[in-house]
DNA sequence: AACGGGACAGCAAGCGCTTTCTGTCGTGAG
DNA sequence: CTCACGACAGAAAGCGCTTGCTGTCCCGTT
């Protein structure tokens, strides 16, 4: 029924290793016989079966991607990054295909995944956003990314801090990270409060125990320190990054300190969350209360008022973490690269009138 | 170096044949035999070989999802949604994975990655978003769609309208249809523009040649007929999906009728572009001009006005699409099934003030 | 004219797993 | 007590492709 290497071998006239060698273009073919090779693939309409030269070659093109939620854009716009650096210029092994997984923000699924990769033989594993900060899990994850790399996997972390060092050596050459530097753009953002004249900052903070969610609330509290303000535990409550949240979590704030003047919010839809929390309950953003997001996705520019956020490079790292997930870019020294957050200030943020 | 099925059954002190039953499950083995197994298996960190599995049973657990742009939030939801029904509920086979290809827009692309996933022999494949109007394309996916039915992967499309019926029979019975009531969303809202007493209304309509541009601009005409507005094809004009072109769409209205009073966009994204240009003219929304959206996006509630648009059930599509792909859903009668598209009425439209 | 070597093409041995067909017990029925 | 049969377990034949090793042929050298 379906066409097979010998069958093209047999019209074409030639042993199926001939055929094979043509087909993956690494050992010289004479020129009449490829053609001869081609036109019959051409006219059997022949597939390669996939997984059997991946089993006879021990190496698969697939690359998995790992994200927390792909209907999120923050992830969307990485995964399509990495997706897009697959196809392009398709290297030694050709084109790639990106198997991407939904975690959901579980560790276990996480692992669950990584070990369906290990599976497939991916070539490759990107994993992005945030990792879990419990210990056990991070042990789990550091035993598991070690015998994916130490199986010729590629594993590249995009968005996450870098693995804990693993108690035996240094990271294996197989594994990259690209970090966001959330920490020093949350307390940027937060400086920037604090100038204004904002004392009474709230805090709509991601899930607890996650590492991004930890960056940016220290990078909050190092700024409202360096601005000379005492930390208040009940003005930072956490929960999911999304707009849900956002509303709820203003709400709660506000009912904790009704004297804010700001909040600052885990994400760019946390904060609009909180801005409809606060239209809802007749306060202005700016003018009652300041609001800021993180990530600037590409509807906070339009939000009502238009969002103050920190600017992340959710492409290039995609684009990165794709180039290095197919090994065409170098990696960087130490196989950690940060990579900048930049403040943006919009109209959501303006000066304290107390 | 690479544990196998031969080392598990080695260890376990049976044949490599019962190794396989235990994993796959579907053969009587006995208790005791089975725990022997499945011991060993954890003890040695066994992790099947994915390609080679599949080359055996002459399957694969992968399913292939086609999107226009993971990072456009539209695709990334339907996206996000397959791939959420394939983890869940493992049914025949298990787990299966999603491999996201981004197509761009381009026939091409989509034709080159459906290739790829045949070769991964994927067990479904489903395409999402529109189409290409383009004859010879239409026909050449077509063959490709009947030639991967015909090696048994399921074929769903979503979000596109039927393949035009083939010369030959009526589609395969691997083949299912899920598409959106593009037309009548779109003509709702522009008779619901009508209503307000718009008459002259711009079209910011998505790129030409593409079947869901082709329904929208249907449903759009076919509400300013029944409302007794001339065509004017000049009130049209055509470019991408994104929020660049719908500000460059608006300015290139106003420019040919500055007396518009509305702009019906091709989607939120692009309405949001339109705010935009309107805004940078000093022109309000909506006392100046109504603007609507399309898809509802998550964020085109939360923009300056918050949009009217037409809601699509992208989440469910999706979800759907992903159960019909694993067999885990009966397909409609006909193997298509159409998706309300539901008016909402929001603050970006309101009546005309000539 | 004999020979060394380069350039191809083919043989055949796997890659690791699934599955059909056999074989071996243990047990209830006769 | 014997026979038939159910319930498992094993042997072995592939699945379709890659690749190291062998040829074979033809050409340039000496």
């Amino acid at each position: 029924m379906t066409v097979t290497l010998a069958d093209v071998a047999a019209r074409a006239r030639v042993s199926a290793a001939t055929v094979s060698r043509v087909l993956s273009g690494n050992y010289p073919v004479a020129e009449r016989t490829r053609g001869r090779v081609l036109r019959a693939v051409e006219e059997l309409e022949y597939v390669v079966n996939g997984p059997a030269s991946a089993l006879a070659a021990a190496s698969s093109d697939l690359v998995g991607i790992l994200v927390n939620d792909l209907a999120d854009p923050f992830f969307g716009i990485i995964a399509g990054a990495v997706q897009g650096e697959l196809s392009g210029a398709a290297g030694p092994g050709g084109e790639k295909l990106a198997v991407v997984c939904s975690t959901g923000g579980s560790p276990e699924r996480e692992l669950r995944y990584l070990t369906l990769l290990q599976r497939q033989r991916a070539a490759a594993v990107v994993l992005t956003g945030s990792a879990s900060e419990d210990p056990e899990h991070a042990r789990a994850l550091a035993a598991k990314l070690a015998r994916l790399s130490g199986a010729g996997t590629r594993v590249v972390l995009c968005g996450r801090p870098a693995q804990p060092a693993s108690p035996a050596a240094e990271p294996p050459a197989t594994l990259t990270t690209l970090a966001f530097d959330n920490r020093g753009g949350a307390q940027r953002l937060t400086a920037h409060l604090v100038a204004l004249g904002h004392r009474r900052i709230g805090c709509a903070a991601g899930p607890a125990g996650r590492t991004t969610t930890g960056e940016r609330v220290a990078g909050h509290r190092a700024a409202l320190a360096a601005g000379g303000i005492a930390d208040a535990p009940h003005r930072t409550v956490h929960g999911a990054y999304d707009r849900a949240s956002g509303y709820d979590a203003a709400v709660e704030l506000l009912r904790r300190d009704a004297g804010l003047t700001a909040i600052v919010a885990a994400n760019d839809a946390v904060a609009l969350g909180a801005c409809a929390a606060l239209r809802d309950r007749g306060l202005r953003v700016p003018e009652d209360l300041s609001v800021a997001g993180f990530d600037d996705l590409p509807f906070s520019a339009d939000a009502a008022p238009a969002l103050t956020t920190v600017r992340l490079p959710l492409e290039e790292a995609g684009a990165r973490a794709g180039r290095l997930a197919t090994g065409r870019e170098e990696r960087p020294p130490g196989g950690l690269a940060t990579l900048r957050a930049e403040l943006l200030v919009r109209a959501s943020t303006s000066v304290a009138y107390p």
